[in-house]
DNA sequence: CTTTGTGCAAACCGTTTGCATAGTT
DNA sequence: AACTATGCAAACGGTTTGCACAAAG
């Protein structure tokens, strides 16, 4: 059962008051101001149990590592959700995208990435196999 | 002047003869096939210079920390370049774009994000602004 | 011969985790 | 009372950096 402790409150509720998409060291800075003794830890924990929960959502993107790219073209990629793997998508980024874009916000745009999420063959193939989940 | 030495050439003849999008630490053990006493620092400093001359792309997204969301409905996302802040967009990603892909990618496609870059209107005013440059 | 790059190791930053204690249900 | 969450601090993984030495131009 999820709890709802004082911290785990008050961090949700700066999240949800923050325009902004805060970092959790922003979170604690924030959060801190109203619950000094709070731990970085504790921030931490609560962010991933939050959204696991599915009360806020992450923005990270991928792993944690940077990959690098040989190509230097731009072109869209497609990331595997179980092995993480990364590779490349025949489609060109459209620049229609950045059009009109002027009522939605204040920023000058320069540029957009898009990023596909799927599972690639291997993955999938692992996941159908009739020998899937018997191992021990 | 860059100069071209073995390590950085053998980086990059690694890094666009791999299919995948390795991360530094990839890119490490297979140069180090090649030139075992080269070290990741010096794989890191290349990598750098090499996407700064424009010669190679880094995949990463934005900063490296992790920014979270109070806001779990989906939508995009614009970054600032400069400060790095994330704020939201008021279009939500099209369906349409997940269509007719099987032709593009062996993958099973999921989900995707789009994310715009561009300058937010305070930096924007910074760098319009008469004192720009004049500091220091 | 000057300048840039290298190997090594320590530092760094964001994040995770083990532990004893405190709080929630 | 049973279980989950907390604070603290140490560990971790990826990345950066200071230094003396080596190599490229």
């Amino acid at each position: 059962m999820l709890r709802m402790t004082k911290q785990r409150a008050i961090i949700l509720e700066e999240l949800r008051k923050a325009r902004t998409h805060p970092t959790a060291d922003e979170i604690y800075s924030r959060v801190r101001l109203r619950l000094p003794r709070i731990s970085l830890g504790t921030v931490y924990r609560n962010l991933d149990t939050l959204s696991k929960a599915g009360l806020i959502a992450r923005l990270q993107c991928g792993g944690v590592a940077k990959r690098y790219d040989g190509c230097i073209e731009s072109h869209c990629h497609v990331r595997c959700e179980v092995c993480g793997r990364v590779e490349d998508m025949d489609i060109a980024p459209s620049a229609d995208l950045e059009r009109n874009l002027s009522d939605k916000t204040s920023y000058r745009i320069t540029g957009h990435r898009i990023e596909f999420t799927g599972v690639c063959p291997e993955c999938d193939n692992a996941v159908a196999s009739p020998n899937y989940g018997k191992g021990g």
